[in-house]
DNA sequence: GGAAATAGTTAGTGAGCCATTACTTATTTG
DNA sequence: CAAATAAGTAATGGCTCACTAACTATTTCC
């Protein structure tokens, strides 16, 4: 028994990922602690040898979420500039569509309800990737490649909701359809709309 | 004790009623049937007179979700045509606006993993809806007052995506902000870029 | 090579929740 | 007004779940 023992460092990532993937299968508030253990190859009160309480795990999900979300925004910065906005969105859809699980998490009650600190942290997260996508927006239009009235944060915020949206019908409708081809062909019509008339 | 008696259709819809309210709080995975009882002033076990399971008061929440959705179409028809696809969007705004549990029980898993049928119901109903909207589109497309080249199903499903997307945000950020007032400003500025060119 | 730290196990507890059963009280009806 | 029926209560079973206690196996380090 016990025959391969991990470090504690690998068995919370492993904990972590298998919470992530099983949220996406059941739905964040039906994951249990006996799920987690199962995942993982452990007992059950193993997993409290990591984690003191399970909002603890939820916690470190959705700090993981986080650290995932805002990595690779790197290379973007070297593409030409009229093409930054697409590929965001492009980026953003791809997100979801590897990770289904975060649109799920997100917005459970599991974290909104019982983590407020959490919550807030997500909150911050969504208003810096609108106000990221404002920049873009109004760069495009400082270039003269959008239209001058268009209200950058307005758009930002549209954009974001539309693509928010999108992920919602696509989980109810059971991912049954390409959420990135969809997203992109909706999405960037609406971009085509912004274009300054030439 | 049992001074005032109600009948059986009274307790039901008044026991729909407190469930569509708390979940609204607390999230519809986290209503007890102990939670409606104390709603609604009976005792846990009263609450199985009327409905044989937990699961079939989600059924009847759904269904009542559902019928409160498809009324109050009527007037919409007496309205002029250039009017009504922004009627359409108020009038949705201010239905989340005022009864917000029905984001959260659209797309909890308490109905979505648990009640196929049910999920399916709503998936229909957002189906027409997103029809229902396309043919307004369409309307203004063919009278000349929207940009011929402008797809009217695409248009429709990123409206309401929109939309969705919005409501989530309000969720997430604990309903701080006016939906009805944003969502018009946002969304509205969107189908003004539909118009044709004068 | 042995002590200390680390990772995991088995067994169990208490709380919460859905649901049932047996009994009681109110209302309707013949 | 008595019988039938509808609405409600008290008590409780059984299950799941988060979490604890006590013990054991495996590494690590001096």
């Amino acid at each position: 028994m016990g025959r391969t023992r991990k470090s504690a460092e690998d068995r919370k990532r492993e904990i972590i990922d298998a919470a992530i993937r099983l949220a996406a299968e059941k739905g964040p508030d039906r994951v249990t602690t006996q799920h987690l253990a199962d995942a993982v190859g452990l007992t059950q009160p193993a997993i409290f040898r990591h984690f003191p309480t399970k909002a603890d795990i939820w916690a470190a999900v959705g700090n993981e979420i986080v650290r995932r979300l805002d990595t690779g925004g790197a290379e973007l910065a070297a593409m030409p500039p009229a093409g930054r906005l697409r590929a965001l969105v492009s980026r953003q859809l791809g997100f979801i569509a590897r990770q289904p699980a975060i649109t799920a998490i997100l917005f459970s009650r599991e974290l909104h309800a019982e983590n407020d600190a959490l919550r807030q942290h997500f909150e911050e997260m969504m208003r810096d990737r609108r106000l990221r996508f404002a920049e873009l927006v109004q760069a495009e239009i400082d270039a003269g490649r959008f239209r001058s009235d268009l209200n950058a944060a307005d758009a930002a915020a549209l954009t974001l909701a539309a693509i928010q949206g999108l992920a919602m019908r696509w989980s109810m409708e059971q991912r049954r359809f390409d959420i990135v081809a969809e997203g992109e062909r909706l999405i960037f019509a609406m971009i085509d709309t912004w274009n300054a008339a030439p």
